[in-house]
DNA sequence: TGTACATCAGTGAACGCGCGTTCACTGATGTAC
DNA sequence: TGTACATCAGTGAACGCGCGTTCACTGATGTAC
């Protein structure tokens, strides 16, 4: 067993993104110290040696997950400069709604945050300011409502085409917001 | 105590709306037999007289909360036809997005039923496509991607704001979608 | 009307289980001489 | 280089707790005569 400063903080790693995956795919409640401990090749003790509560744990787990979602989206842009019609294309297409565990936390988390106490919307809600000031840009309008609106429209788009049962109604969820969008600024 | 058969369906019809309020409010998870049958002053172990599960219970509550939250939409928009203008304002208000618990079920529970098994998700999928008839038919459109589209976007609007932290920043995420919803379908 | 009995909604003790958390311990590694 | 010791990441038994579910029971009401 190994113990210097670098294996603990591979073991932390391995347990928080281990985290940001599993609240992705199950939501904040979802994750439970032991099985997490399990999936990250330890055991349910040692947990306290990284943080000091599972509460404590979810709040890192939710940063982590909105920091990969959005890394996850960035490079399946490229490494231009924010695109508005790229990025309406790539956060609306199946792929995406099929990637609930390593997509867009915000999509995948906003039901169980706005249910959550103060300080766990804060976190979120600067991801979303953050998203919103890139479409912003990416729209070079001087409406700040427009890129508000688009935000808002593509997370609400993509949480709904998640619950659609049919998999061609999901797919016209989809497609409608991708037009609706694209036709709306299509000027700017 | 009494055991009548009315008495017995206004017992079930205590825990029914009861769970119906909890999920809104804390999601599907949220909800315990033992809480619950307190909150309908019972016992715990009645809950099996009218229910085989929990989870045959909570498929009921999810159904009635959305029952119940479109009830409580349409009461608020009076007895007219359904008016596209109206919907969207009473939809994106600041008292809606402030009741979750008696608001419209689907955004208040849309991301945990993502994550939920098939049936659960048919059952919202049917009232979402019952959502976006009523949009549809009050447009007037031709294009049905329009009220997909705007149901979609004030789901996620609502959804939205409820995460914000900050008030004014959720009272503009609101005014944002409310004002290009209205202008986008002006003209139908 | 009064008595005996059947019904059955609701009660509450008990079950096994998984949870978050604590803590005495282990044993591989790094350091001192 | 070899030995003795300190460090400390990780282990696993144990804790109290709330959970969903079961079941023998209670006792108020409805029915039969």
């Amino acid at each position: 067993m190994g113990h210097s400063q670098a294996d603990k903080a591979r073991s932390r790693e391995r347990i928080l993104s281990q985290a940001a995956e599993q609240i992705r795919n199950g939501g904040l409640e979802s994750v439970s110290v032991g099985k997490l401990m399990r999936s990250a090749n330890l055991t349910h003790g040692g947990f306290y040696g990284h943080f000091a509560s599972r509460s404590e744990l979810l709040a890192h787990a939710l940063e982590r997950a909105m920091e990969d979602g959005k890394a996850a989206f960035e490079a399946n842009r490229g490494n231009g400069t924010p695109d508005y019609e790229k990025t309406v294309r790539s956060y609306l297409s199946r792929p995406h709604r099929d990637s609930r565990t390593t997509g867009c936390a915000i999509a995948a988390l906003a039901g169980d945050v706005a249910r959550a106490d103060e300080p766990v919307r804060e976190t979120m809600s600067a991801h979303i300011e953050r998203f919103i000031d890139r479409i912003d840009s990416a729209l070079c309008s001087d409406d700040p409502d427009k890129a508000i609106f688009a935000v808002s429209a593509m997370i609400g788009a993509l949480v709904v085409s998640r619950v659609m049962a049919d998999e061609k109604r999901s797919d016209a969820v989809l497609a409608a917001a991708k037009r609706q969008l694209l036709a709306m600024y299509e000027r700017e």
